[in-house]
DNA sequence: ACCTGAACACCGTTCAAGT
DNA sequence: ACCTGAACACCGTTCAAGT
């Protein structure tokens, strides 16, 4: 039973390496191989197989965290902002995460059909649904689209080049969108 | 001289049919390795490789009679139909097409950066500026936004997976774009 | 000129062998 | 239980050899 503990400390303490290390090379590199990820943190191929078997869900493992602040982003920005604006800075926020650390797009197209994802899809999702219905609750906009479309646009927008460029287009086109959600004036 | 032009013609033909079998091999499995393609179209890869240097290159040379033809199709639409209208059946024709024929995605992003491509992205960034105009002419859209703004969110669009829901998803967002588009109502 | 196809470096994935 | 790393099938790319 010792020996047992021993292990899985050992298969903890080899998770947690993989993914630190992980985080720093494909910050550099984001299409940087498996091998080399394996070979940086110091253990075989088949270990980081059996803790990711994916490499979407080597990246869900390293942002996890960050999904999980994102998510718990909303109400706070509800608190302290009119809807509207909160929902703005959400999807600002939300985009330019994304697009800075590489492969939170695949991993969210990931997560619209994988099963094992949809645990991190869902609360994303409903950060969304909040906003937006706090939106509409104040009359800020016309009427609230599908959560689900909207969390799939801004993980699209995550997809432009990371250059200057890119940043100020998805600004311009997550601005468009907005555009669209307001109100219509009823005349 | 005949010499020379014998041998260009069987570059010719070679050309041709890597395009014919190419475009049937890629319909089947869109993610078909640049081996079978050589091979099914009875070339060595070299071959392949020569008239075709990326895979994205491959795509374009069976899709540009395709493209030709959209692009075209905006000033006919602008003919038959009122411009919001014609930009609307333009744009949906654009993401049908593109998520249909798989690739076509990944060659407009080249065409982003790539110099090559550039001859075949500019007349598409045109088409979307004229049918644009024209609406901002009538009045049926408040102020034109950036011609490769939008081209581009129709190229993201594309990337949705080509289900059921998929498609359904794309036509709902294209929606919200086109209200994001169309004049506010000056109050 | 143009084509062929073996060869190269590399990828994700598996699995027998160890502890 | 968990880990290792050689091995496998495959990928895009190159290039000496042919015609």
């Amino acid at each position: 039973m010792t020996q047992t503990h021993k292990r899985r400390a050992d298969a903890r303490t080899n998770r947690d390496r993989i993914l630190a290390v992980a985080r720093d090379v494909l910050a550099i590199d984001p299409a940087a191989s498996l091998h080399s990820i394996a070979k940086a943190a110091g253990v075989g191929q088949g270990t980081l197989y059996r803790h990711f078997p994916t490499r979407e869900s080597l990246v869900l493992g390293i942002y996890r965290d960050s999904i999980d602040e994102l998510v718990s982003l909303a109400p706070s920005l509800l608190d302290a902002f009119k809807p509207l604006e909160a929902f703005r800075r959400w999807s600002e926020r939300f985009v330019d995460y994304g697009r800075k650390k590489h492969g939170v797009a695949d991993m969210l197209r990931a997560a619209m059909t994988d099963q094992d994802f949809r645990e991190t899809y869902w609360p994303m999702v409903d950060a969304v649904r909040l906003l937006m219905d706090a939106c509409a609750d104040a009359g800020e906009i016309s009427k609230p689209i599908d959560a689900e479309d909207f969390l799939q646009l801004l993980a699209l927008l995550t997809q432009l080049p990371p250059t200057a460029e890119g940043t100020a287009r998805s600004e311009r086109l997550l601005e468009l969108a907005f555009h669209g959600l307001e109100r219509s004036e009823d005349h």
